[in-house]
DNA sequence: CCGTTAATTAGCCAATATGTTAATTATAGA
DNA sequence: TCTATAATTAACATATTGGCTAATTAACGG
């Protein structure tokens, strides 16, 4: 159901993750908005929305001429998970750096 | 330090994300190897490793003729971190979702 | 109903990504 | 040293991505 490696494409882009971040942080907000904080075309961000949208990642929403955008927590839930599943690889990785940091500060 | 963006990109690609999955479940692994579970060609493969190389996903040990890589467990603890930096945000539709539940049982 | 605001769709172009086959490099081993 | 094995680099074709401007759709408000 969850596919991705459509997701890491989706937010491969750093305009689609900046857009993902704000709305994870303010909620609900309307296209208008979120081109504030780049540059680009209001063309080149509504594609960047529709991207999103067919990833599951953000829905939409219509408010009179405003169309409202936010995002979609069981998407996102779908990379936490991900990470969690390889959690044992990274986890005795952070462990093995935890050993390094206490061998270094008893050397002192 | 790390390049989100980057990283999803790498991660984007079907063939890159299962050559990622098997080095974190079996370990550094030589190129033939990695080469069996997909259909495409050796060239291919040395150029998708080369993407994993250059986003810091994985690194390479020389062996003889073969080429071994693995998994650097740093950079997958990035991605890690950052859904963890917005857990409040999805694990808060994850209540919502168990009340949801509680709802439902109680009904019945 | 007409003009303004909000957003999307259409059409176009340049850059990047991904695959292929052929050629090349490097090492092992008889 | 010659041959086989392992992998990479070179050269090329094609598809996708992402940007732009211009045109279009939709809804509100005088």
């Amino acid at each position: 159901m969850s596919d991705l490696p459509r997701i890491f494409a989706a937010l491969s882009d750093p305009t689609r993750l900046a857009i993902v971040e704000r709305l994870m942080r303010d909620g609900e907000l309307p296209v208008a908005t979120l081109r504030e904080e780049s540059e680009i075309s209001a063309p080149a961000i509504s594609r960047h929305l529709n991207v999103l949208i067919r990833t599951g990642l953000v829905r939409k929403r219509a408010r009179a001429q405003q169309r409202l955008y936010s995002v979609v927590p069981e998407t996102i839930r779908a990379v936490s998970s991900w990470t969690l599943d390889h959690r044992t690889f990274w986890e005795a990785s952070l462990d093995r750096l935890e050993a390094e940091l206490h061998k270094e500060m008893s050397r002192k």
